[in-house]
DNA sequence: CTCCCTGCAAATGCTTTGCAACTAA
DNA sequence: TTAGTTGCAAAGCATTTGCAGGGAG
């Protein structure tokens, strides 16, 4: 086994390994995304990402790789797309199901975990279906 | 008092009466959009509104004018943009708190009755905010 | 060597806007 | 009359796609 090298890394370090894990080529551009939105419980926009990656380091990504990686990484199950508001998608790295506040002043999504929210009562589903998801978001706005 | 005229004109009446009572100038592109939209519960998107808008009835509505009669309505409180997908928006003509199925393999989407679905539990709200609204989407699929 | 990636620019699709003609009160 | 509306076309945005050059295995 290789030494495991922790510090400044290790993000870097994680991102590799899972992209690995899942096949995807590890190309420079990869790893960035991978870094900034697949280490840690995340809700960024494209836009932001793409900001992200570009003054974190040298070289070159351009917005329409940005969107090929992060479809692919939706693709390939490593994140999720979530579409509460009109003219932004936010892509979320929890893949476990889960739950959201978003605040409508400022368009931040924050993350509930499953064990805080609870159904007492659930409809009936229409005729011959059967759940995919269930999703909750919390819109909360500055109190005053 | 006029002589109430009950029959297929309903809708027409209830349309006209209804944007009356918001101080909106009842023009005929918008009669035709609310009696589509408003005269029952619906879930239409402003591709839909525009093809049903232009088959009902003769003369012509443009685009422009479907999108501007809908934002008017939505400022208005008579109905509500839902955003569950990306490129698809839905306006909803229920105003009262509800929540809804969406069936991914259609797009369509079906009203939850507040009493069919109710919290056991629900998170702490983060600190200096208070709800504005609480939306569920139960996405469903064909089964099997 | 060959396939896959990248990135630019053009294309796409939904929604908004500018502006001149129009229409209801 | 007079402000509010309509509709066309053009503008905007976010996202996708086509294609030529480039890099990894």
């Amino acid at each position: 086994m290789s030494t495991p090298i922790p510090g400044p890394d290790a993000a870097a370090d994680r991102a590799r390994l899972i992209l690995e894990q899942h096949g995807i080529r590890p190309t420079a551009q990869r790893l960035r995304v991978a870094e900034i939105l697949l280490t840690a419980p995340r809700h960024l926009t494209a836009e932001q990402i793409l900001a992200s990656v570009r003054e974190s380091a040298a070289g070159h990504v351009s917005k329409a790789t940005v969107y090929n990686t992060l479809n692919l990484f939706v693709g390939e199950g490593l994140a999720r797309e979530i579409h509460a508001d009109p003219e932004r998608c936010v892509y979320d790295s929890t893949m476990s199901p889960h739950h959201h506040f978003q605040n409508v002043d400022t368009g931040e999504m924050i993350d509930i975990r499953p064990e805080d929210l609870s159904f007492a009562r659930l409809p009936e589903l229409p005729p011959g279906t059967e759940i995919e998801s269930v999703d909750v978001v919390i819109r909360v706005r500055r109190k005053g």
